[in-house]
DNA sequence: TATGTTATGTTATATTATTACATATAGATA
DNA sequence: TATCTATATGTAATAATATAACATAACATA
């Protein structure tokens, strides 16, 4: 699993995954069909984001399904299971690189490239976690989004003032 | 302006954003018409956010536009000149609490009663141009936006686990 | 007033997502 | 095994959000 945008064997990236997915969902009774399988690893295939209805094209392909909500469930489930995630910004889904451990996603989306990379940080949940409380409010979800220009994206073009427009 | 969930003026609120965005447009010769002004008073009438068709309707029973491309358009400038934000977990639209000042915002909204507080915080700023750099990656813009419960919803109702989901 | 620029309006359509329910299948139980 | 039950998949229709492409109107300023 990638740590950033460094290269990395994505062949053994792709498996691993699957092999957590699929032993998380033998020890917790999990069904882990055909139609979620093959969404994860669609998701898998590279490190960008895909959109449901990108996914259900392939799905449509292949014979595993024609309509919109065969691929929300099996996002749903997905999601919900840790396996995958939304990524807001995009409207479009990514697998999780982390499946398995508890945190809060932090994604790095470059504009450019589309790729996104998922990362964490557990000093970045605790300051979310003191403004919170500062201001009385519970936590129960978070959403860490952060578009730019990927390292080997920054080479070919050049960047947009950091956030906001606003001097 | 609230820097929480506390009572405030509110009217006041609302007035004081409305003269430092009428002053701001003054002072860099942007057009604060009609449309705009009014999409943004109806942002800032409930710290909530508004769908564009929410929005829409208002305009259309004021006799100020019909289609969907009014209200984006007016979106648009609000959003790009700072007066305003996308909330992407709830595509919806915020008021934006700060005006005139540079600013990462982060959001904290209520599932149970959809208030959107503002805040910003500029050690998390920094944290994660930390994060960001180790990996390589040029920041533009962040998405941060925290989905929990306000302090009054937290009497009402019992809290969902923490993300993720996952044990 | 003439001219270029910006804003608004119109039509059509694209994209993303959900509701509601029917059928099929897997896993548990008798 | 046969039945029951819960879960997964499939179908149809529609909702919700957003954009493309371009026409017309209003504004800015020379
Ligand atoms: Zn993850
Ligand atoms: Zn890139
Ligand atoms: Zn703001
Ligand atoms: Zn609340």
């Amino acid at each position: 699993m990638p740590l950033g945008f460094e290269k990395h064997d994505h062949t053994a990236c792709i498996q691993s995954a699957l092999a957590k997915a699929d032993s998380y969902c033998a020890d917790k009774g999990l069904q882990f069909t055909k139609i979620r399988r093959r969404v994860l690893e669609l998701l898998l295939m590279e490190h960008k984001a895909l959109g449901a209805y990108d996914l259900l094209g392939n799905l449509s392909n292949e014979g595993l399904g024609t309509q919109p909500p065969i691929v929300y469930h099996a996002l749903d489930f997905l999601v919900a299971n840790g396996f995958a995630h939304k990524i807001e910004k995009l409207n479009a889904y990514s697998a999780c690189c982390h499946p398995g451990k508890t945190h809060a996603p932090v994604f790095m989306i470059c504009r450019r490239c589309k790729c996104v990379v998922e990362t964490q940080t557990e000093p970045l949940r605790n300051f979310l976690g003191t403004t919170a409380k500062a201001a009385g409010f519970l936590i129960e979800r978070t959403v860490i989004e952060i578009e730019g220009l990927c390292p080997s994206c920054q080479k070919a073009e050049p960047a947009r003032p950091y956030y906001p427009l606003r001097t």
